[in-house]
DNA sequence: CAGCACTTGGGTATTTTCACCTAGGGACTA
DNA sequence: TAGTCCCTAGGTGAAAATACCCAAGTGCTG
């Protein structure tokens, strides 16, 4: 692997995991493994990041699938690759209309799983600016407040502190604060570039 | 099929063709069927247009796959569902990311087609009804003379009148009136929606 | 030439936003 | 218990936008 690479792989099967940290260690790729989904989770959440996500798709709880729409959902834009054991036509359909990167069948040559990764990290550069950028909005974003993102969100479809007052029922005062409060965390410096964030971290064009 | 439907079935298998045929028919959908790839584009050549396309993956000469890329290519946005005799993942998987809307493993239930019919046809009616109203307002946006457009896109950045007007070396005054024209003219009752409107012209989410 | 659209600019009054500041009450935490 | 964060809401004053009105100059076209 050409730059510096984070690996994160999710399997509940102990000899998997065993068998791709010791690949990937001699392919000089630093890898982090998982148990579950959970547990990965819970490490992204303490602000680790990975180049690429390689995981199960059964796995007790959480399972590869819901991850990838998890992901998704969340804004994190890391591909992830599938691993199952059955050979799914309708599940590799789903995970890769859900935005996995890709779906291979068990048993894989471990170089093809290589390969895959590396097409990923490939793909994934040329978007990366943007990508950063995205995730650095993102993140500004879920500070705000609940309160805060009402107030927000009414902002950007172009109702004024009055309306959004009476629709929150709250006095156009308080929306005027919460308003404020908004432009400086999210760093907006006037309602339309607050549109364009807003429109950027929906990914509504 | 609640509105008038026509598909287009591709099938080297004459009895495979004729079995959907006849299944479609009791379903009051129209159905053209073709034994190649090459006879649906000389089809489509000829103007012919469909609402959805089913096709067999592995066919003599130009393959499911190959008509998807085809297709994509040359801007036809109708979905095709691929239909394949064996439980084939990697190429399950290679037509979903070059633009398949389904992929139906033989044998497979004819309702189950008919509901992934139904569904990429309800996928298909969304954008259409952007593309119109993108057309809509891409036409108003003509109607702006050069100058409405110049205070226009300083607008949808965020600058004031003051700034607008000192820009393009006239008073703000002025530009207060070529604003309003502008939101007059759009169609738009607040900045929010201007920038709105902007970026879907622009088509710079 | 007369009419039309566009640009430019001004006036006036109202509404809204923005930038500050103060302040109480509630919930959570060290 | 004190500190912190959030929601609430009020005040002041400056800046900006909005909604109307008006008019003069330009350039094109029937």
């Amino acid at each position: 692997m050409s730059v510096p690479t984070h690996i994160a792989v999710i399997d509940d099967d102990e000899a998997v995991l065993d068998s791709l940290r010791l690949y990937f260690a001699r392919q000089d790729v630093e890898t982090s493994c998982f148990a579950s989904a959970k547990d990965f989770l819970a490490a992204t959440r303490s602000g680790k990041r990975f180049d690429c996500i390689v995981s199960d798709v059964r796995m007790p709880g959480m399972s590869g699938l819901d991850l990838v729409q998890h992901l998704k959902g969340a804004g994190l834009a890391a591909p992830v690759i599938l691993i199952t054991g059955h050979g799914d036509v309708d599940m590799a359909v789903a995970a890769i209309k859900v935005g996995a990167f890709d779906f291979i069948e068990k048993p894989f040559d471990e170089a093809r799983l290589l390969a895959s990764i590396q097409n990923a990290l490939n793909k994934m550069q040329q978007p990366e600016i943007d990508a950063v950028e995205l995730e650095k909005l993102q993140s500004r974003f879920n500070t705000l407040s609940a309160r805060q993102r009402q107030v927000m969100e009414l902002a950007v479809v172009g109702l004024s502190n009055k309306e959004i007052g009476s629709q929150l029922k709250i006095s156009p005062k308080t929306v005027e604060n919460h308003r404020a409060w908004v432009m400086e965390r999210i760093g907006a410096r006037n309602i339309a570039e607050l549109v364009r964030i807003a429109m950027k971290i929906q990914g509504k064009p």
